[in-house]
DNA sequence: GCCAACGTTGGC
DNA sequence: GCCAACGTTGGC
């Protein structure tokens, strides 16, 4: 999941109550299909910072809800409004999730690029621009083998 | 700030 | 359905 820190970065998250927040604003269809179909409770998501200085992989979050209706395309003083979308009739959802683990070592660019594993990864692939997109078990795992974790 | 890549829009 | 124009993303 892709968030650009002067938005809402990692650190934001852990300041919500029980370090919860609803992810909201995806406005892309592919994404949003994403969570919609794929996003199940309890599943890990990595946290990527991007459109700043140092972009990089840098937490690890927990999906708490699964997609609901995203109500703030209906309202309209909000960032996010959609005057397409309506009550009953809202193309976009959100999920919950819950930061669980920073990442010891931020992994940014350059590491993934030098990893025969992690170079592969979608967040590296040129004109990838979707903010939510999947990542291999194998590359999850990879990045907390070498990034390690701390409780958050 | 630049610019390539991509998604969306809308005229035809 | 085509495609040019436009807006956005996001690394650099």
């Amino acid at each position: 999941m892709k968030t650009e820190p002067s938005v809402f970065g990692f650190e934001d998250l852990l300041k919500c109550p029980h370090k919860t927040t609803h992810w909201e604003g995806v406005r892309n269809y592919q994404a949003r299909n994403f969570m919609r179909d794929e996003f199940k409770k309890n599943d890990l998501c990595l946290i990527y910072h991007s459109n700043t200085d140092e972009p990089a992989i840098l937490g690890v979050a927990k999906v708490v809800k699964e997609a609901y209706s995203d109500d703030t395309a209906l309202e309209p003083k909000n960032r996010y409004y959609d005057e397409r979308a309506s009550k009953g009739r809202n193309p976009w959802v959100r999920v919950d999730i819950q930061a669980l683990y920073r990442l010891k070592r931020p992994l940014n660019r350059e590491v993934l690029r030098a990893h025969p594993i992690l170079c592969k990864m979608g967040v590296l692939e040129k004109g990838s621009r979707l903010s939510i997109q999947p990542v291999k078990p194998v590359e999850f795992e990879t990045v907390l083998e070498i990034a390690g974790v701390a409780k958050v």
